[in-house]
RNA sequence: GCCCCCGUGGCGGAACCGGUAGACGCGCCUGACUCAAAAUCAGGUUGCCGCAAGGCAGUGCCCGUUCGACUCGGGCCGGGGGCACCA
């Protein structure tokens, strides 16, 4: 017996030098075995990896492992998501380039994920923040352009007036910059947008062909896309009161089956007639600024009250020339949905009901329930939104809501004011333009030039990449590149007059949008993308990450391939077949008497009963053991990888984090927790060992016949090998790591009791046990690859398992002569009884009766029903 | 407010398509080894009653479908996530 321990620091880095001395994880594009492309989200380079980061990798590994030894051509890439503000925060912050700070990050990060024994191809690395991946970049910008894709208009930002920057959404917090905390404005800017909204229903009908999508994934997109169909119905104005140049407000509604319920017509407080109103009438424009001050911070717009401002004008009801309704201008309509204006009817939408109650507007119901009456049934606080038959309308009367819709829909459509049909049917998404425009250094630069004769120029191809200047300062707030001295002025690649850059960058989610097809061929030059290439490995048939790029990063990517299409860069529709998202590394947090918190290496545990305490190193004080939560700097509970890699090492790491939890949902982070794994890497070690003397030499052949011990042990190893090889094709890795325990503890009972019978197993039992022993360490390696090659050279193997097939499964061995039923009594189950596999019910039956349980629940009496489930139950309904 | 997901031992979680609830791990308890401890090994561990054999209850709660429900249907309660004036 054997009796060292395992030493990861001294073995792991060994195994990791002989995987890059033979190049094992190269990839080839011109290999004729069938490919595959597993691929994780690559990282953003903050400075080191996090546990999140261990997690997503260990996975995606563990899944290149296997696919590698199923025979397939596997990709597996890394790259880094290297543009973005944090580049520039350190910049300002530390006076650091944003250049020589993410490089930093990369080193930094590249050898942590080296030291996690991940099969990358290293040699097709990519940064995104590198101009020979930008300028391709660039390249597709120009072409997307060229093809229709790109526009240039203006749209709302939110203006951070002391950084002189535009914030995303999620970046103002209660009105105010995050980081400035001065108050955003809204500002009208011009800028670049990708037109995804050309794709917006092919983007949701493909939906359905992502089968192997987490459904929850599609139907957070398909709301995002929003798609519904409705109506455009024109309202002429009331020639009284009238405004010169406004003659009708045209509306978009879904529900033009309650038209005869309308109340009045609400129009946003950017509406171009809301504006024209506001210039002749000064309260209006003071409403109208109202409405845009609350229009800043999210919290105040969710709860701000339903207001109005009755215009004075009149809307002529589309079916009765006779019937006017008020025209209001409304805080809660928007300017870019539909034609921002609507009807409201506030029996059926509870804005419009707040709203029509608080200016003392009627309220006339026009759907019923089914079986209600009209005359009584009334709407109080709550609209009536749900199906029905339609009443008080006229020749609409006792239809039911779809046959309404299509006959107001149907009369509108034939009946003209001024030669135009009175409504259209329209098909509206809540979908935008993807607005691009930055007004950062670190970014990839738009290739446009300003010309004052000719416009936006674009940068023509000899002259891209264009690159971004190294000599900038972060001295002041704003834009480094508009700033720059020298960099921005260019002669126009028209006429040669002076004429300045485009000055913004691109939104970072542009980068990620394709580098997937980047890894296919990182290598080539004169284009984005290798045609051939691409076409052999897209889509990725497994693409791993976390939940929070669900909508963004993944809708953009799928824009982007169908853009790319279009321009002739790949030929493929939806680059990810296959999509999982896991879940996220927590930790409990231990919070101080004073209320701030410790961090997980600065306490030690003690358990008290079943009670755990904590304590602090130093000082010795006890802390609360609190929620448990996202790791995160604030609340101090995180974990750093290195300390985890370099005390216990890298497969005990990937162990913890593939066992215990479903990968889709949270895993707890626990001292516990790695200390279990690491002694199972430790046992394994030991079991392997074990085995490499009492098991039969490596190569041994199979046997022509084993005894029952020996057979146990070979259907023990095959059944583990079934149920491993079926839960990681399913990313059930918590069901796999349970399996291999469970092979491991037969396998080290086996040992046990030969070495109690006398040292020495049997020559068939020692065959098996061979067997079985190459099976778990070759179902073991995905998950724990050094360990694995350690236990494979112990086992007196000369190859490197990494290379080394998936073992072939044989069935037979899954399938037993007699079989253990049991046997219910009621539901309840009674007892057990042993028959052959393919016995007749019959003599199922009279086994069972004949059980004492059975006899003694009966009392001599027939049982009512004997149900009999071949190879699953047998229920007694006594 | 709308949409989605999840509630199983002390804890993380298993249970295929409606067929033995609690696999596997963590923790805890007992024993072996040891002067002792760690490590390791063996056994136990849903609750209640019982010396035991065994019995009763049990998958958030209530009702239903079924010979049989963690699993299916209806209604509640609790937790988490997404979207949010989208007409």
């Amino acid at each position: 017996m054997k009796s060292e321990r395992y030493n990861a620091r001294e073995a792991e880095p060994r195994w990791q030098r002989v995987w890059e001395e033979r190049e094992i994880f190269r990839t080839a594009n011109d290999d004729p075995r069938p490919k595959y492309y597993v691929l994780e989200m690559f990282p953003y380079p903050s400075g080191r990896i996090h546990m999140g980061h261990v997690r997503n990798y260990t996975m995606g590994d563990v899944v290149a492992r296997y696919m590698r030894a199923r025979g397939h051509n596997v990709l597996h890439p890394m790259g880094w998501d290297a543009f973005g503000m944090p580049a520039e925060n350190a910049a300002i912050e530390r006076k650091v380039h944003p250049k020589a700070w993410t490089y930093d990050n990369i080193a930094t990060m590249k050898s942590q994920l080296k030291s996690m024994g991940l099969s990358l191809d290293w040699s097709r690395e990519v940064a995104t923040c590198d101009p020979s991946y930008y300028r391709h970049q660039q390249k597709m910008f120009l072409d997307f352009w060229k093809a229709g894709l790109v526009e240039r208009k203006t749209s709302k930002v939110n203006w951070d007036p002391v950084d002189q920057t535009v914030l995303a959404n999620e970046q103002v917090i209660d009105g105010r910059g995050w980081r400035s905390g001065a108050e955003v404005e809204i500002r009208e800017l011009t800028q670049w947008f990708f037109k995804i909204t050309k794709y917006s229903d092919e983007l949701l009908t493909a939906l359905d062909t992502l089968d192997r999508w987490p459904e929850k994934v599609r139907i957070m997109q398909k709301n995002w896309i929003g798609k519904s169909e409705g109506l455009l119905v024109r309202f002429m104005l009331a020639a009284k009161n009238a405004l010169s140049g406004f003659d009708e407000v045209e509306v978009f509604t879904t529900r033009h089956d309650t038209l005869f319920g309308a109340s009045f017509i609400a129009i946003a407080p950017d509406h171009p007639l809301a504006r024209a109103i506001g210039e002749r009438d000064p309260k209006a424009a003071a409403f109208i600024e109202e409405c845009r001050r609350t229009g800043t911070a999210q919290e105040l717009i969710d709860k701000a009250e339903k207001k109005g401002f009755d215009t004075g004008l009149r809307a002529i009801h589309p079916f009765d020339p006779g019937w006017e309704l008020p025209v209001y201008i409304a805080n809660f309509i928007l300017m870019d949905y539909g034609t921002g204006a609507i009807f409201g009817c506030p029996a059926h939408d509870q804005r419009d009901l707040d709203f029509a109650r608080k200016y003392g507007l009627p309220v006339v119901p026009v759907v019923v329930p089914e079986g209600a009456d009209s005359k009584t049934f009334a709407v109080g606080d709550e609209a009536y939104v749900e199906d029905g038959r339609l009443a008080n309308s006229r020749f609409l009367d006792d239809m039911t809501v779809e046959a309404a819709k299509e006959e107001v829909a149907k009369r509108l459509e034939s009946e003209t004011r001024g030669n135009r049909p009175v409504a259209q049917r329209r098909i509206q998404f809540r979908l935008r333009d993807w607005g691009i425009s930055r007004q950062r250094y670190w970014g990839c630069p738009i290739p446009v030039i300003h010309c004052e004769e000719h416009g936006a120029v674009p940068v023509p191809d000899k002259d891209l990449p264009v690159q971004l200047p190294d000599d900038v300062a972060f001295d002041r707030p704003g834009n480094p590149l508009d700033r720059h001295p020298t960099w921005k002025h260019v002669p126009c690649p028209k006429c040669g007059k002076p004429a300045r850059r485009e000055t913004d960058t691109m939104d970072t989610f542009v980068d990620s949008s394709w580098y997937f097809l980047r890894f296919t061929n990182p290598w080539i030059e004169s284009a984005p993308t290798d045609a051939k290439a691409a076409q052999y490995w897209m889509p990725v048939d497994q693409y791993i990450g976390g939940v929070e790029h669900a909508i963004l990063h993944l809708l953009y990517s799928r824009f982007f391939t169908r853009a790319m299409k279009a321009t002739g860069h790949a030929n493929i529709e939806e680059p990810f077949a296959g999509l999982f998202t896991q879940g996220m590394v927590v930790h409990e947090t231990y919070e101080k008497k004073d209320g701030t918190y410790a961090s997980p290496a600065e306490i030690r545990i003690e358990a008290d009963g079943d009670r755990r305490r904590a304590f602090l190193l130093k000082g010795g004080e006890e802390v609360a053991i609190g929620a448990i939560e996202k790791m995160s700097k604030s609340k101090r509970n995180t974990v750093d990888p290195d300390d985890i890699l370099s005390s216990y090492g890298a497969d005990t790491a990937r162990w913890f984090m593939l066992s215990d939890s479903p990968p889709e949902r949270d895993v707890i982070w626990s001292e516990e927790g790695v200390q279990g794994a690491h002694r199972f890497v430790q046992r394994l070690y030991r079991l392997a060992n074990d085995l490499a003397e009492m098991a039969a030499p490596a190569g041994t052949p199979h046997l022509a016949s084993y005894g029952p011990a020996a057979l146990a042990v070979r259907k023990s190893a095959h059944g583990a090998l079934a149920r491993v090889s079926e839960d990681i094709e399913r990313l059930r890795f918590n069901r796999g790591v349970a399996q291999i325990y469970e092979l491991a503890n037969t396998l080290g009972a086996a040992v046990n009791e030969a070495r109690t019978a006398g040292g020495k197993a049997a020559s068939d039992l020692a065959a098996a046990l061979r067997e079985a022993a190459d099976i778990l360490i070759r179902l073991v390696e995905p998950m724990m690859p050094h360990l694995a090659e350690e236990c494979w050279a112990a086992l007196g193997h000369k190859t490197l398992i990494a290379e080394e097939p998936w073992p072939a499964l044989e069935r037979e061995l899954l399938v037993e002569d007699t079989i253990t039923l049991p046997v219910q009594i009621n539901g309840k189950k009674r007892a057990d009884v042993t028959v052959a596999r393919d016995a007749a019910a019959p003599e199922v039956e009279a086994a069972v009766l004949a059980l004492e349980p059975v006899r003694r629940a009966l009392e001599g009496r027939v049982p009512k029903r004997i149900i009999v489930v071949p190879q699953r139950i047998v229920n007694v309904v006594a």
